[in-house]
DNA sequence: CTTTGTGCAAATTCTTTGCACCAAA
DNA sequence: TTTGGTGCAAAGAATTTGCACAAAG
């Protein structure tokens, strides 16, 4: 569980200056790693936050993500997914239940660049789809 | 360049029923690896089909996707991309002319899935991101 | 005839923009 | 007191849906 002291310096480094609600966002992404979209945060943090709007969780994690805080995942074509945890790692998507699960056990070879002398490239994204165990189960 | 046949052949393989529109869009799909938007197929069959609406573009490619004959790329967060190139590669995404290209010199290893008990994989993604060499000129 | 496909218009959903007000440095 | 942040309402863009008509088996 990260404290608001975490967040408020996890902000500070990325040269983001802490408001309540850039602190909320941020934090609701460091403590949950589920890959909420926009809306599940917007319900998650509106009860803390009640004037809180959606178009400042929008701002808020445009922000977030050009500084570099956090990354947003293009995995689901419906809604747009963010994840605090910036470090490489997969992901995985239920295509029946909707959830975004993270694949820690790739090999770090998998990030590696292919020799590609004709783009400079920043971000490497794996994706896997298909079906979960517990939606197998029904 | 795929002919007509080549097109009705692919459909009929994959069970689809082939119309006019259907062969249009899968045939614009098999001689274009551009990975095009909706509205790129639309626009660019429109001379040709003076009476194609948009609607029926989208139809087709949920039908195409579904019954596996075409791939479905999220990489590009704005449009839904496709690609007729079902085969195992990977793709590179530029954020400044938005021009997705093909990478084939992936390591076929990277295909193979890491040991995941708990899920089972249909598809893998697999997105680099950055800039290409003709926008880097600038 | 009966099922399937097409295409218009409208609806829905996700995201961005313009602008006035509020808060912080 | 000036700059930056928030949030409402409206606009914009992508995609889906409902329905009538057309085409194919």
């Amino acid at each position: 569980m990260k404290t608001f002291g975490d967040v408020h310096r996890h902000l500070i480094k990325f040269e983001i200056r802490p408001s309540v609600q850039r602190t909320a966002v941020m934090g609701y992404l460091m403590n949950h790693a589920t890959h909420p979209t926009v809306d599940e945060i917007y319900v998650a943090l509106n009860p803390e936050i009640p004037t809180l709007s959606k178009t400042t969780v929008y701002n808020t994690l445009n922000l977030l993500v050009e500084k570099g805080a956090v990354q947003m995942l293009t995995i689901d074509d419906k809604n747009a997914r963010y994840d605090a945890d910036t470090s490489k790692h997969a992901h995985f998507y239920c295509r029946c239940c909707g959830k975004v699960y993270d694949i820690f056990n790739v090999k770090a070879e998998m990030y590696r660049l292919p020799a590609m002398p004709e783009f400079k490239v920043d971000t490497v994204e794996i994706s896997y789809y298909g079906t979960c165990k517990s939606c197998l189960g029904h």
